[in-house]
DNA sequence: CACAAAGTACGACGATCGTCGTATCATTTG
DNA sequence: CAAATGATACGACGATCGTCGTACTTTGTG
């Protein structure tokens, strides 16, 4: 927890909404929301390059949508669906949920 | 229908998170899904110039969440509730739901 | 026709965005 | 210690954003 983290109350609907609008961090979202286990930066969207990547997972911790520490040289990512699912019930699902349409 | 609706096929996700992660619009959106009735855009958001009202329904419209027509010399606007909620299941619901909250 | 009312068009402005490359830091491993 | 790995810092760039004021169009009303 040695980075900014949102406390559950004081995550902001604005920040989530613009978090979740670039397809790019969506596709980091759902993926993790895939795999329960949390994975390291470094696994997610091959194509961007790190600084960018190391940008977006920035965007998503201080909007509150993940949580990030640091585990030997790389920094693991885990989704906080408990507090995002308790401030914006239904939110993530349908978010997350229309992924499943043919919607990139 | 003279002003430039996308299908309800074609409304995109990035584009309404967008429109909706501004506090602005989601006011406008919220006012527009309290009252059933279709309203003048002159009735809403009495802060803020006329030029910027202009631009956030722009934004409304071409995202999809909302649909204009003329009437006489006001232009009427109405919430797209079914095309977003057949699409995006959940999203309007819970986006709107969370205005509930202390949430500004 | 003249006037008022409701919106739009068109710049403009400072701010933020997404992306990148390069340099740097922290940590593990040889 | 030295090298490699994983990620950050720091600009930088063009693009977009939210806001505004002014001028203009469209429509209705006297």
């Amino acid at each position: 927890m040695t980075f900014e983290h949102p406390d559950r109350d004081a995550i902001d609907l604005s920040a989530v909404l613009h978090a979740l609008s670039d397809p790019q961090r969506r596709e980091i979202v759902a993926e993790l929301a895939a795999s329960a286990e949390p994975r390291p930066c470094g696994s997610f969207a091959p194509g961007i390059s790190k600084s960018t990547r190391t940008h977006h997972f920035r965007v998503l911790r201080e909007a509150g949508l993940i949580e990030q520490w640091k585990e030997g040289t790389s920094k693991m990512s885990r989704l906080r669906r408990a507090d995002i699912d308790a401030r914006f019930p239904g939110l993530l699902d349908s978010v997350l949920g229309s992924k499943a349409l043919a919607q990139v």
